[in-house]
DNA sequence: TAAAATTGCACAACCGATTGTGCTTCTGCG
DNA sequence: CGCAGAAGCACAATCGGTTGTGCAATTTTA
């Protein structure tokens, strides 16, 4: 029954596309209506509707007639007011999704979200929600005073929330990439990535300086109270203690995303060190490029005293002065088993897509 | 005149945005009308609607009953159905952005058209064109359809097509990035840029090798048939004679923005020369990232032997190997003055935007 | 050949807002 | 007191599609 929310798909539109060029630019007249095409046709209003909608056949329209119908509407180079249709049938023909903000991995997934969505002749709304749940509540208001017919969350802050948001204004949702507890759920099998990870960087580090706080891998950045980070910590920990049998609370610093705290953290740690860890867990792409702006100002060889380790993956990061490991989730996969969940199901559901690790040459 | 268009604002959603929480989630019932509403009030429908919008005073309804409307408005959560207002009023508050993809130039310019456009309470549609005319086309032709307000052509390929378009279905739109004959247009002073861009890799070039080929500056991606392109060929070109006194046509190799070609173009550049050139002007970040591709799998000593400049700016371009300078758009001021024109004129005048050179450390 | 079923279509209500118009009631002024 | 004008509001049309229903013409069945 959301199968048919998403599949359904008004024709006219297919139909008429084959439009000579010229016409369309024929016009500057009002533009056409059913009602002027069915004076054209000698026809009623309703019966053009069912012509250019393809609901004829159901209405027991004659081929003969559909087909007169949809060549004058070709002629006419009429297109269906898409407001008009919505408010009828309150079903708006727009998608949506909501991203934290435009990075990388973030427009990657829009990216393909958009082309998902056109493939589907609906179209695509992509808003951007600054991390702010308030913002987030607003937004989906917004879109329900538009008739959306779904929602992808992609990062959201507030799942459950803007679940039960979406679940009284009945639009069906799904969420990528932060899981939530009452809906479906796509996203990368953080856990594991973050195992694959941390073990590339054990296996690449560097000789022992002989400072026990050196030699070891640290963790930084990114949002502990938030499920991905959470399970990528989970999978750090793993890792780490499979090799060094017990992992420190202060190898983990995980606070935020925001780039400049990452650089004001790096520089921190640094300065306490003494010097470069041994290993760097890097969580996600922002606290890449913070962090990055400290690392870049040190000298040469200090660099190659610490193996690198990003979840996120950056194609500059194979371009750098030293070798970094990357963690590259799949975002075409993430989107289109999004929309498969959106077709198939309703239920609370969570997809764990496995990441790719990305072997930096050393 | 151009200026309502985007200036106008139905208030309703202001006025009943202090809703306590709890009573968002209240109800499962349809969503309620201005019908439900003036029932509740004791008024008419049209009452309703005209303290609801704000309009209230110019009906010369008294300020006692718009209140009581608004209260009681305000207590039931209604909220107004977009489609029915948009198909009276055949505005839809639908601002569109097309952008060819999702690079980090044009998601900058994303994010900053998205605050922009919800800080005039409208709703941002951003889709992505692939860089193809037909897509860009029926696009348009889609968005006409919601009677779209606005949109905003962002390096589009056909901008004159689009513009004939729009202006035939009376669409305000403005074009950023890439210049259009026919309608407002705001651009990065791509010659200026250039120029600036092109001296300063002069001013780092390492010490000639005697191979005339190699002592060059070469220009490397982009399509030339394109005015970006080709205005920063022009500056390219300016800056060069002033040092070299000519410009050679094989110093100019311009004919994509793919990355795989720039990667290939550089590793036969490279072949023919028998090494890199003593300077290389990069044209946009796809062709960077493509490039680096292949200029990352050389030896250390090797990149000392070549001045880089892109133009587009890459946060890690700062953090490779070797220096890299750059030229950053300023993206909001290319959206903002966007908006500006279309709320303030409709007539074709092309303003350029000085961009800025980021001189990387040497 | 009449009754039944089917085909082919038109009519009109409806979605939920906005807006032109007109009917009361009230106020002010002569 | 009477009348003009304003104030306050309701009615109904309208935007452009979709859809339930009904009627006539045609075909099938008995």
């Amino acid at each position: 029954m959301l199968q048919s929310i998403m599949s359904f798909v008004h024709p006219v539109n297919h139909i008429l596309k084959n439009v000579p060029e010229g016409l369309l630019f024929m016009s500057n007249k009002q533009k056409e209506t059913i009602y002027d095409i069915a004076q054209k046709a000698g026809a009623s209003a309703s019966t053009v509707s069912a012509a250019l909608n393809g609901t004829w056949k159901k209405r027991r329209i004659s081929e003969k007639t559909a087909q007169r119908i949809i060549q004058i509407a070709r002629e006419q180079g009429y297109t269906t007011n898409n407001q008009a249709r919505a408010l009828r049938t309150s079903r708006s023909g727009l998608v949506a999704l909501l991203v934290p903000e435009y990075n990388r991995f973030f427009s990657n997934i829009a990216q393909t979200f958009s082309q998902e969505v056109r493939a589907r002749n609906l179209c695509p709304v992509i808003i951007s929600t600054e991390r702010d749940p308030k913002e987030e509540r607003h937004i989906v208001e917004d879109l329900s005073n538009w008739q959306i017919d779904s929602i992808f969350f992609v990062g959201s802050v507030s799942p459950e929330d803007l679940s039960r948001q979406c679940k009284d204004a009945q639009i069906p949702h799904v969420f990528v990439d932060q899981p939530c507890a009452l809906a479906p759920s796509v996203v990368t099998d953080n856990r594991a990535g973050a195992l694959m990870l941390t073990q590339q960087i054990l296996a690449s580090m560097p000789a022992a300086t002989g400072d026990p706080l050196r030699d070891r891998v640290y963790f930084l950045g990114g949002d502990r109270r938030l499920p991905s980070t959470y399970n990528r910590i989970e999978g750090f920990s793993e890792a780490i203690r499979a090799h060094a049998g017990s992992v420190a609370p202060d190898q983990i610093i995980a606070r935020t995303y925001a780039k400049d705290a990452a650089t004001q953290t790096i520089a921190d740690l640094y300065g306490q060190l003494g010097g470069l860890p041994r290993g760097l867990f890097i969580n996600s792409d922002s606290v890449f490029e913070g962090a990055m702006r400290f690392i870049a100002t040190l000298p040469e060889d200090e660099l190659q005293t610490c193996a690198f380790g990003c979840f996120d993956y950056e194609p500059f990061g194979q371009l750098l002065r030293f070798p970094v490991h990357m963690i590259r989730q799949r975002h075409k996969k993430l989107v289109q088993r999004a929309f498969w969940h959106l077709e198939h199901t309703t239920t609370p559901v969570l997809e764990q897509i496995e990441p790719e690790l990305y072997r930096a040459k050393t």
